[in-house]
DNA sequence: ATAATAGTTGAACAATCGCTCAACTGTTAT
DNA sequence: ATAACAGTTGAGCGATTGTTCAACTATTAT
């Protein structure tokens, strides 16, 4: 029997579901672009602050209090959401104010906690 | 002024703000939880794998085929996905077989590849 | 009984992550 | 000028994560 790839350890059971499926996968990349989305998301900080986000606009102080976080904190968060485009900020004499992006974050936080209240 | 928060090193600039949003902010478990949810599919093998029982119900040797790393891999990772009632399995003879547990997952990952293609 | 295969598990490791701390820039007030 | 404050940045840390490896169970075939 072939070994059907080289970092596998075991043998195809199923060629025909495995071709299938090879045919519409996405390619890697799609994957990691995805995950890298998802991994915003994915830690209870980011999620308020995106939350508070989608309720008003504030500054990055307004977030440190409103988290119990050190202003520091707050920032490298948002610069990892302004990185991949979740956020954005407009300076304001000493102060940079941030918000949500568009509406698609509004609407996947949303979803997010319809669900987790199913 | 008054200092808003014990580990927050700066003051409420907008105490207004910060007290609407505490006031209809979800509680910390909320965000947990939330964000365990959103974790996994914060990993590109995890998310390949919900992909692939998007389509189809598949035992772990064909994912194992089908990503390119070892049952032991993919294993764990079943088992992360199982924990949260993503994904269910049933035993038929040596094979495992695992599918999604909800037309739920499914949409989330829909959602998220058409998002990721605007 | 014995061997082979499917799958699970826990330890171990490297890599990544989120936070703190300290040092820094830039703006405003004195 | 100087001080005070808002925010950013990079180093460093402890904790978590994803994978491999080796040992194990369970089922099937010889």
């Amino acid at each position: 029997m072939k070994q059907a790839n080289d970092t596998c350890d075991c043998n195809a059971i199923h060629e025909d579901v495995i071709a299938r499926a090879k045919n519409m996968m996405p390619d890697n990349d799609q994957f990691r672009t995805l995950s890298n989305l998802y991994k915003m998301f994915a830690d209870p900080t980011r999620l308020k602050i995106m939350w508070a986000l989608s309720k008003e606009r504030m500054c990055v102080c307004d977030l440190a209090v409103l988290m119990g976080i050190t202003k520091s904190a707050v920032s490298h968060q948002l610069k990892s959401l302004r990185l991949l485009n979740l956020v954005h900020n407009e300076k304001e004499g000493k102060n940079v104010y941030y918000s949500l992006s568009d509406n698609h974050v509004r609407e996947m936080l949303k979803n997010g906690f319809e669900h987790s209240e199913e």
